[in-house]
DNA sequence: ATGAGTGCAAAGTGTTTGCAACTAT
DNA sequence: ATAGTTGCAAACACTTTGCACTCAT
């Protein structure tokens, strides 16, 4: 999740968004800039924030609409996790990745894709059922917040 | 995550909160009873209303505050799944398991304890991530719909 | 020109909280 | 008696929606 070239990522939507007969506007513009400039994983709010700085007029609104809208035409990713906001990022060439967030501290930290692959293979066997691993983050305890979970705990 | 004996948990219950100076009252007994009553997965919003049929006068306010009460006493475990309400369940004397939500109806599904033992072996080793696999579910498609899936897709 | 997309404000979920009243101990 | 709990209503966080207007095509 390495930050990529705005401009490259920019043409791809826009060849997408026309290829379907919708528009590049500027909230769709400046969404997919604040995703590019930041590597790792933003929440909606944190994505809002991040366009705010870039074009202050675009509306809450209009970023959840635009994140909803390049999801659909496969730029975008979403992560459930856990509790709280869900967790946006540009899909980048170097492939999909898995997440796992700390309940401790709230890092969202990135796993290898094909982490989960036995485990798919498994239940797709067992039950039939055909895990989507990439849409919600596992969950647990970040190493340092481990660490310190283990420090904090033996003794006060 | 069959039905449990409704009386035989709600003594459970009764000594772990006294054990903790807390009470047992009649929301908590209310809470409990729905969920020995209903095998399976609630959501927050079901079980108040499983609650209403068994004492109409419990507050929604305190469904989530008996089930964090119950939570924190090692009865009952809530599971994040992707999208929305959390869910909740006793967790019953065989044993923990996993859960997969299917995104397409919802349906919550069980899956052995032991699925990511590997996984969390991997995660400890690679990166130090303590995994806790039970607290939030997986997400992919149950047998059903991604046979129907698989059915629509081809053709129409 | 024209319909996809926007800004706004308001509604919608799911959940938490401050507080006075209540009750299990 | 007295602290843990409740009911209530209001606040909260996150997200979606109806609508009139705007702008990319």
């Amino acid at each position: 999740v390495s930050d990529q070239q705005p401009q490259a990522v920019l043409d791809l939507v826009a060849a997408r968004l026309h290829s379907r007969g919708e528009r590049m506007t500027g909230p769709r513009r400046a969404v997919v800039t604040a995703l590019a400039r930041q590597d790792g994983h933003l929440s909606a709010e944190q994505v809002v924030e991040a366009v705010g700085r870039i074009d202050a007029g675009v509306h809450r609104a209009s970023v959840y609409r635009s994140l909803e809208a390049l999801s659909g035409l496969g730029v975008v990713q979403h992560v459930h996790v856990g509790h709280g906001a869900t967790a946006y990022h540009l899909i980048d060439q170097t492939g999909a990745h898995l997440h796992a967030q700390c309940r401790e501290c709230g890092a969202v930290v990135d796993l290898p894709a094909d982490l989960l692959d036995p485990v798919a293979r498994r239940l797709a066997r067992e039950d039939g059922f055909v895990l989507e691993a990439e849409h919600v983050a596992l969950s647990g305890l970040c190493a340092d917040c481990a660490a310190r979970a283990a420090r904090d705990r033996p003794e006060g």
